[in-house]
DNA sequence: GTGTTTGTTATCAA
DNA sequence: CTTGATAACAAACA
């Protein structure tokens, strides 16, 4: 599951590998994945110019101005696999069978930049690609997404007023993207654990002392998993295929009925909002 | 065959 | 209009 972290990893391995390259040819595998007309068109003869990010989203600047929107969702991959001498992609041959943490048996898009080629997979197919212009770029980027962390936007006094009146679970309020942009299912769990807080307290019972420590916790969570390379739970992989290291630094997600790190109680794992959540009866209160 | 996995959105309710 | 709760989607795997 592709969160900020992992969505960030990706970004800065894409930056280094496509950026400035023109575009040759695009291959569209699966219709379902590109939701905008002349994909294909706009985007030959077209270079990337900048990487950015919003929340979980990937924003590719394109030399005209316009925007390519890349959501990689539950399973999406984009990985660049760079040409040998003769012109095909190093790694590429398998087409069934996962060699190498690449195969193009779950390959929906594919764009060329002659010098290497960049491979969106996705297993479930919930992910999207999609070019749109700066005004419904900014549309976007501002009413879908709340809070960036780990941008000065990310301020005591903006955090703390965000639970004024609300009436739901800390764990939903973390989850919801257009509060705070860029938490997932680990990375909310990993920052109630922090903050020891029980997932399914009640945001208007989080006092003050609760609100800070959570306020620290977000971005130092956040932080050290950007430099472990994101966490390889089921599917994530890098820009450049590889896995993330962070899953063994994990507090509370997948730990389910291991002992707590901090005091050795069992970690307890319960459904909320839909999803398994996972906490500690002795560090969370 | 069944349950489990989760990011986002549609839908409905208040 | 805003907020919240819930189901639905998708596909593989144990």
């Amino acid at each position: 599951m592709p969160e900020l972290p992992e969505v960030e990893t990706i970004k800065r391995d894409l930056f280094k590998r496509i950026l400035n390259h023109k575009i040759r040819l695009v291959e569209i595998r699966d219709k379902k994945i590109v939701k905008s007309n002349n994909f294909v068109k706009k985007l030959i003869g077209n270079e990337i110019k900048g990487i950015e990010r919003r929340g979980k989203l990937l924003i590719f600047v394109l030399k005209n101005k316009e925007y390519l929107l890349v959501h990689l969702k539950m399973t999406g991959q984009l990985m660049f696999k760079a040409k040998n001498k003769s012109g095909n992609v190093i790694g590429g041959h398998s087409l069934t069978k996962m060699e190498d943490n690449f195969s193009e048996k779950f390959t929906r898009v594919v764009i060329d930049f002659g010098v290497g080629k960049l491979f969106f997979n996705d297993m479930r197919r919930f992910g999207y690609m999609k070019i749109v212009g700066e005004e419904e770029k900014e549309k976007i980027i501002t009413k879908d997404f709340g809070i960036e962390p780990l941008t000065p936007d990310f301020t005591w006094d903006k955090f703390n007023k965000l639970f004024n009146k609300r009436t739901t679970s800390i764990k939903a309020f973390l989850l919801n993207q257009k509060i705070i942009a860029g938490l997932g299912n680990i990375y909310a769990d990993e920052a109630c654990f922090c903050a020891g807080i029980k997932p399914d307290r009640q945001v208007n019972n989080i006092n003050l002392e609760e609100i800070k420590k959570l306020f620290k916790c977000i971005p130092k969570i956040l932080q050290l998993a950007i430099k472990n390379r994101g966490t390889t739970f089921n599917s994530f992989v890098d820009g450049d295929g590889q896995k993330g290291s962070h899953f063994n630094f994990l507090k509370v997600y997948g730990r389910h009925k291991e002992k707590c790190k901090r005091c050795s109680e069992k970690i307890k794992k319960i459904r909320l909002v839909g999803r398994g959540t996972h906490f500690c009866p002795g560090c969370q209160k």
